[in-house]
DNA sequence: TACTAATCTACTAAATCTATAGGGTAATTA
DNA sequence: TAATTACCCTATAGATTTAGTAGATTAGTA
């Protein structure tokens, strides 16, 4: 069966989204002085589909992280200094939910329409685990820390 | 646009196959005497669709983790102790690669076409880190503690 | 042997997302 | 005014997941 080998890169992945976003917040939290850095030049330095990048930095501008400026010498810029940025955050808006199982969601919490009780659920039980040693994670590094 | 707004609980998502599987196995494993368990038992007291289960059940044999029994009073049951099955095994058998993307996988290994230097990449370095946590997670528990 | 209960196998299909592209609008600068 | 750039809306190919259907195979029992 094909779709058995095919199998398995895909729910645990990363979005491109996300892989994109933090590339580019990246490459802007990289720059020496505070001008504004085309979309297009994000693009083709981090090898990115520019009108995809358009959305994911309008996003991270909506949200707060980037500010942008039009015409002619525009572009976006970080808002912060990297310093101040946490991975949490970012991570938030880019990926969405931290936790694997809506039930072990912080922020977007649901129950498990099949789940009776919530408290004797084995998955429920680890993947709470695997959600706040994520969340440590993402606390403790902040934008200048995955800066090379 | 309401893509924007369902967007979210997808990337991250523990497949519907790894979270049955796992409440299969920690429903064999919590019986009492190692008669085998039918299909039907453990899709009915779970809340599983009865042919998805069996796929997966099928799987977790074929890897070792289940042994089966055909005709009447037959069924599936655990081949070891809750003890000794570690998560870290049945994830990767169940969800595939622990990583969230293919150039931190340890067993999944791939470099990223689109990042010219792994070393110096800000998502490589902050998705080491989300391994391994989340290896240490599995690692650190075993069938038996994520039994009620 | 015939019957029954269960696992096993192979197709098929719907639903859902992702990633990307195209085309047009609005704001800013020179 | 013309050029440049971000912004906004729509659509779609392709992939994946989940689930359903139909039947074959094996093991036990009368």
């Amino acid at each position: 069966m094909i779709g058995v080998l095919i199998f398995g890169y895909l729910s645990n992945m990363l979005s491109k989204k996300t892989k994109y976003g933090l590339k580019a917040l990246a490459y802007l939290g990289s720059q020496k002085d505070k001008n504004p850095i085309q979309i297009s030049e994000i693009a083709e330095h981090e090898n990115i589909s520019q009108k995809f990048l358009e959305s994911i930095l309008l996003s991270l501008r909506k949200t707060g992280f980037l500010g942008s400026k039009k015409g002619k010498g525009g572009g976006y810029y970080l808002l912060r200094p990297p310093e101040e940025i946490s991975m949490i955050d970012v991570m938030r808006v880019l990926e969405g939910p931290i936790a694997m199982v809506p039930c072990v969601s912080l922020n977007f919490y649901e129950t498990c329409d099949d789940c009776p009780n919530e408290r004797n659920c084995s998955v429920h039980k680890l993947m709470l685990q695997i959600r706040d040693s994520a969340l440590e994670v993402y606390r403790n590094n902040s934008l200048r820390d995955i800066i090379g």
